[in-house]
DNA sequence: CATCAAACCGTGACCGCTCGCATGGCGTGG
DNA sequence: CCACGCCATGCGAGCGGTCACGGTTTGATG
């Protein structure tokens, strides 16, 4: 019988031969109301195809129902692109929030002054925010997180900063490459990635302990880009110079992806001239040539941690940033 | 002057010495209000980071203010990846989205029934609804269409199909690609892609279109599977044939991957032993090794164009489907 | 100086829902 | 048999906006 959609509680109430409140009571599962009038309203409920209107049910209990998910592009102003990695923990993400019944309200932003986020979170139009990366704005994400508790970023967690971050050890994770190449017999190590993204310092310095603690020096930095064409540039310059390397560590898989066509393209075979290791094991990793050995961080867990905490600091439970362990896994560049 | 949030209308109407109407309408850029009382009005609100509140609006006008942009994954139950393509016009679609003063709302679905669109469509959460990718749903979208005008989906225009859709023109794009390797010598040509997915079975109709036209009957087709693993496993299982293939046309940039280092794994070198040209042009295909030929669809036109009709949609001006004419970009693959 | 439009602005109902409080019905002890 | 308490339900205000309608100025005009 999935007649005309009754259109509000009004309706149900009349059809129902009950006042609106006890359906709505009945609705939301308030035990005040007896078993058979709730059980009896929700078929009617059903019936109808009737769903309460969020944006009445919101406004009447002071909250939006949303939550902001933002991607914060600060690292890249020439190209849109955002990395892939993040891109995919938006879908557990949007399934995460969609099972407590908030809705996701997706926004990219191209930090252009310090006041994007206070936009954001001022904006009234989100109960919280869950950021996608630090990018390279991490004093500002500070500072509002100081104000502003519903707010949870993916990222590392930098020693003196109070923000709620939900990450992979990404100094356990550099480490993990660079012993990784060193195990191999690698013996001039360089790491590329820009370090003024907060995760890839840390996991340049992991990448430094590690070689520290091989007695192999500092190793070379090279700070590309996130860009593809840019740190593909950069990598061919550094490569012109014949420096001898014979292990790379990438700050992420997109730029390993750069790192293999540059070696490809000087002459360089992959990995038996230099080895490569990614970080992120993004789904093209294996479809690389030769497929991409890389430092795997769980999206999927990641994402769910980031609702939970996100929901802990909106009911007022304390929250701690997670961090999870990384994994390698082993493919053909290293 | 930035204080606190001047929490609603009646605050800033107290504040401004008028009345809470005279606000709104100011506010909203009623011409009824003088335009010295509007400046002061709007100046004030700056002054004291005052914002609509939304969902009162939205309820009053009767509307919610979002857009649904949903996922449909019909084609790949086993794992949870996205197709990079779509993925990427997410981007563009919440600029979009954002500069019209709308919320997306995500949403991911495994149609698991006939119902699914029905749910999102009649939740009464979405003003709209922007789909991704017709994927093996096209009946379910058709006879939701049909009931349903504010709903553009991203896909094939298939013939006697009335939904409203946005694509690149498949057939000309495969035809496009199966006459590049055909002009470069290539005679016993294959396709790879999963016919069910609308998208792909306009793109090989071109791919044998192009080859009638050429007299080279049919072409070999290989109903890949968009997982990264099925492909590579069913490309593998292909190859292991020694079919007498040296181009390849690839439904996808990401089946293309999966063909290429399938290629390689079976001792086959790209381009001199067959050659492959991939469609979509995701971000890494200039990543790949080598470097992938390509069909490029054009995104953020795409994206354009899929909110342009829902609103036209929305508004009731009539709106016909947008078909964008793709173009080859050649890299080394092909 | 009275009159009247035009131009502005205020009043109040209402969008659909939730929840504090009032109310009705019924079982039980005195 | 009545007073009392408790449980299930109804009443109504109000969340923060919008807009139809009516009221008040203002300036031009007879």
């Amino acid at each position: 019988m999935k007649s005309t959609n009754a259109s509000s509680l009004v309706t149900l109430a009349r059809i129902a031969g009950v006042s609106v409140s006890t359906v709505s009571r009945a609705l939301s599962g308030n035990p005040m109301i007896a078993r058979a009038t709730r059980e009896r309203i929700e078929a009617l409920a059903r019936d109808h195809g009737f769903q309460i209107n969020r944006a009445a049910r919101n406004l009447r209990l002071g909250r939006t129902g949303a939550i902001g998910v933002v991607l914060p592009l600060g690292h890249e102003t020439q190209q849109h692109l955002s990395d892939p990695f993040f891109m995919s923990l938006i879908g557990p993400l949007a399934d995460a929030l969609a099972d407590r019944g908030y809705d996701l309200l997706l926004s990219r932003v191209i930090p252009t002054d310090g006041q994007w986020l206070d936009r954001i979170v001022d904006g009234g139009r989100v109960d919280g925010v869950l950021l996608i990366g630090q990018s390279d704005q991490i004093d500002t994400i500070e500072r509002v997180a100081a104000r502003y508790t519903p707010l949870v970023v993916w990222g590392a967690a930098v020693d003196g900063y109070a923000q709620l971050t939900v990450g992979s050890d990404n100094v356990a994770g550099g480490r993990m490459a660079a012993d990784h190449l060193l195990a191999q017999g690698r013996r001039h190590l360089a790491f590329f990635g820009n370090p003024d993204v907060p995760e890839f310092a840390a996991r340049h310095a992991g990448f430094r302990a590690a070689l520290a603690q091989a007695g192999m020096g500092e190793g070379l930095l090279l700070p590309a880009h996130l860009t593809t064409q840019a740190s593909y540039d950069a990598i061919r310059a550094l490569l012109a110079d014949h420096p001898p390397i014979d292990g790379i560590v990438a700050a992420s898989d997109v730029i390993a992806m750069s790192a293999l066509r540059a070696l490809g393209d000087a002459g360089l075979r992959v990995p038996s001239d230099v080895a490569v290791v990614g970080y992120d094991d993004v789904m093209v990793a294996s479809q690389t040539t030769p497929p991409l050995t890389t430092i795997r961080q769980d999206v999927a867990r990641g994402a769910a941690l980031m609702v939970d905490l996100l929901f802990d600091r909106l009911a007022g439970t304390p929250a701690a940033s997670a961090c999870m362990a990384p994994h390698l896994v082993q493919r053909a560049s290293a």
